[in-house]
DNA sequence: TGAAATGTTGGGGCG
DNA sequence: ACGCCCCAACATTTC
């Protein structure tokens, strides 16, 4: 369980307070999000039981993190505080200023990179900016950045102080829903903590690894290794990732090219926290800021019916209910249907985000907002907004057998292939003997395809002149 | 990590 | 045999 901080605290010899903070209270910070807030409950019951097996004990607390920090501090008298970065805007502002506080009051700080390969700052462009590309920056971190650490075994044993200091119960937090549990299929799909992580990282290496090229773009295959939620949480560290991936690679020479893809796509997680610590309006604002003039449509109706995976539109469908229903979606189906809310509805990518970011159990700040804008256009080294998915097409290419589309929009289940993508142009008697009457049993498409994309390229077209 | 429109080529049917 | 057209198949360009 790669953690330098516990690790450095372990090491020190002494007893170790080993606490986690809820914090819901630092300003600009963003609310952690209801898929989220499942996913955490269980992530931190595993890691009690982690911590319970080497001796130790988890210490929760909620509130503002600085203050809480403080104040455990002062209770217990700790000499000095270990900790494991985050990368948020306000998150670093925090931690700054708390740093040098407890500086101030003679407690040491030690901070750790846990969470990325390459800290955001380093990698730097010939004249001193940060990269805009994804490309060159992978090149950079690749070839002429010192190697990743090679990740740290767990502790053996961590000492315990004499007095624990009060926890507060991970019940009373309230993280998991109840009236209605609309996560109670989630634990069918998911085993948060790091169990769970190291079985999802041999099941994919021993099982879908080697045709990841191809199969990672297939979502009614289990191609991709659904690793990003333990990845959010800690739970697996990215050095351990890489570098389990590099001695496969040394091993099967053949899969060398499926695993410097499935590497790559580490590094796009690195390069979306590369741009929110250069850019950090990332998260609200235009990375280019043309786009601030995009005349984005309301659309409620339009959004709800996306949210909802009632689009009429099969492969947008299923993508929002593979969401609402385990808190994750494959990302060639991340693409299409972000793609369709921002340029078939051209409703603001911020929806979108905010949507995913209640929703998916691997919400994360940097992956989540860099990949709206990327799809939206408006993003550094985006997709161009006239790559325009057409949703139809997407679904013939990359889910062949219609076999996604059916598992998450049964009621389609008994059309035929030719026609699962596209109800609408089904005959009559097809639609008939499929058992499906289209604006009772599944939904008429909410918008043409070729209106909706002559539409988005029109207001494309506004700011492009102006620019 | 697109799609659609437009351009080019070459085989085959046909008068 | 030849020119003409059609159109699939592929390539290029444009959005």
């Amino acid at each position: 369980m790669d953690n330098p901080a516990l690790s450095a605290a372990a090491a020190s010899g002494r007893p170790v307070v080993v606490l986690y903070i809820l914090d819901e209270e630092t300003p600009g910070e963003w609310q952690i999000g209801a898929a989220s807030r499942w996913w955490l409950h269980q992530s931190l019951e595993a890691l009690s039981a982690d911590l319970g097996a080497l001796g130790s004990q988890l210490l929760l607390r909620r509130g503002h993190a600085a203050d809480v920090l403080k104040k455990v501090v002062s209770e217990t008298g700790a000499a000095t505080v270990f900790w494991n970065r985050l990368y948020e805007p306000y998150a670093i502002a925090r931690d700054k200023e708390l740093k040098a506080e407890l500086k101030t009051h003679g407690v040491e700080v030690h901070s750790s990179n846990a969470s990325l390969l390459f800290e955001p700052w380093v990698s730097k462009t010939k004249t001193g900016g940060p990269y805009r590309v994804f490309s060159p920056f992978w090149r950079n971190c690749l070839r002429e950045l010192p190697q990743p650490d090679h990740p740290l075994p767990a502790p053996k044993t961590i000492n315990r102080p004499t007095m624990a200091p009060d926890t507060e119960n991970l019940d009373d937090w309230a993280l998991c829903p109840t009236k209605p549990d609309w996560a109670v299929n989630f634990g069918e799909v998911w085993s948060p903590g790091t169990q769970g992580a190291s079985e999802r990282l041999s099941r994919f290496f021993s099982e879908a690894a080697s045709d990841y090229k191809d199969a990672r773009n297939q979502p009614g295959v289990d191609g991709t290794s659904g690793l990003s939620p333990h990845l959010h949480y800690g739970e697996i560290s990215p050095r351990h990732i890489f570098w389990e991936a590099r001695r496969q690679v040394d091993a099967r020479p053949e899969m060398a090219k499926s695993i410097d893809k499935f590497i790559a796509e580490l590094g796009w997680r690195e390069f979306a926290y590369h741009l929110l610590y250069h850019y950090p309006h990332i998260p609200h604002a235009n990375y280019q800021d043309k786009f601030d003039d995009f005349p984005w449509r309301e659309d409620p109706e339009g959004l709800r019916a996306w949210q909802h995976g009632m689009t009429g539109y099969p492969m947008v469908d299923a993508g929002m209910r593979q969401l609402w229903q385990t808190g994750w979606m494959h990302n060639r189906v991340r693409m299409i249907v972000a793609s369709f809310l921002a340029k078939h509805l051209m409703v603001h990518w911020r929806e979108g985000e905010a949507w995913f970011w209640d929703t998916l159990v691997d919400a994360d700040l940097a992956a989540n907002s860099a990949s709206w804008q990327w799809v939206a256009g408006s993003g550094a080294d985006a997709a161009p907004y006239f790559r325009i998915f057409n949703p139809i097409t997407q679904g013939t290419k990359f889910d062949p057998d219609g076999d996604y589309v059916r598992k998450f929009v049964p009621e389609l289940a008994q059309l035929p292939d030719r026609y699962l993508f596209s109800p609408w142009d089904a005959p009559d008697d097809v639609l008939k003997e499929a058992g499906i009457v289209l604006g009772t049993d599944y939904p008429m498409p909410i918008v043409n395809h070729s209106e909706a994309r002559e539409r988005a390229l029109d207001g494309y077209g506004e700011i492009k002149k102006a620019s």
